[in-house]
DNA sequence: ACAATATACTTGCCTCGTCAACTAAAAGCT
DNA sequence: AGCTTTTAGTTGACGAGGCAAGTATATTGT
């Protein structure tokens, strides 16, 4: 193969490489397995419970449903999350009176001293992944994403 | 509650709303349902099963190991994908009587066929979501992509 | 009042992705 | 040559995630 061959081919595969969906895979990949080792090593819990117990953390009298409705989550998994969350003790839930289907979430105070512990260590990195982007590239970032997301759900043009 | 407090916890919903590895999260999973819907409809295969036929139809005697190093996928999920195409005829297996251990892959009439029918469909799909925005939103939507990718393979700092 | 429908979860199932162990072949070392 | 290490790819095991059916409770329509 000779060397020009040999870049016409890296070009292409460069070039299916720009493929959104793809891209979006991979980072989110290693994105999510970088929180998750963050996680498991600093406080021991999954990404997933962490993400509930953020949720649950910085509201009051969450339920799940309103969990659902605002994360796009899947029932399942909250419902298999907060179950594992409560069995360890994190999360306390109550059920309402009023309408016993519904429970009310909230942190106990282990779940508390876990969140208090978790928040800003990955906060700060956040603050770690953002440090060599500006501020404007990052709020365009999130405004594509946004535009993305809805463009992602609308209907798929055959 | 009252309405201050109804919208303060709506501020900070929408503030955890904001972390940057749940944001992606969310995307991805919309981008992958409807990128797998699409294939599925239109020539049947799986989104994984796409991706692979895309690189190895882009490329001349491409190896599992190359496609590999080229793109972080898993060595495993490649493997059984790669089999999964070769069952089904539309990829092609040629082992190296050079170094036996190594085979080349390539599409097999069908997949050529399979792969000139989605190939279109898919890049109409990147230009409809792409449509509303930018040329220059979305080269810097790219350039964060790549600097978040490259942030997240850091050591993760404790 | 009570049947039908809707809501708030829960559970089962099945697929997918990941990690690790395994086999086969080649390369390196002494 | 013969032992060890590396490379290419396969396979097994297992957990995560998503869809859908199931259960309990509440609401609506007649």
């Amino acid at each position: 193969m000779t060397d020009k061959t040999r870049n016409d081919q890296s070009d292409r595969l460069a070039q299916i490489s720009q493929f959104l969906t793809y891209r979006i895979s991979r980072l989110h990949g290693k994105l999510n397995g970088q929180a998750s080792r963050i996680l498991e090593k600093s406080v021991g819990i999954t990404l997933n419970q962490w993400r509930m117990m953020a949720f649950i953390g910085s509201a009051e009298n969450l339920t799940a449903s309103e969990l659902i409705s605002h994360t796009a989550m899947d029932k399942g998994m909250v419902s298999r999350n907060v179950k594992s969350l409560i069995e360890i003790g994190l999360v306390a839930s109550l059920r309402d009176e009023g309408d016993r289907r519904v429970h009310f979430l909230a942190l106990s105070p282990a779940g508390k001293e876990i969140y208090d512990a978790a928040l800003p260590r990955m906060r700060r990195r956040q603050a770690d992944l953002k440090k060599e982007i500006s501020e404007q590239d990052m709020a365009t970032f999130f405004r594509v994403m946004a535009q993305l997301e809805v463009a992602s759900e609308n209907a798929d043009i055959p």
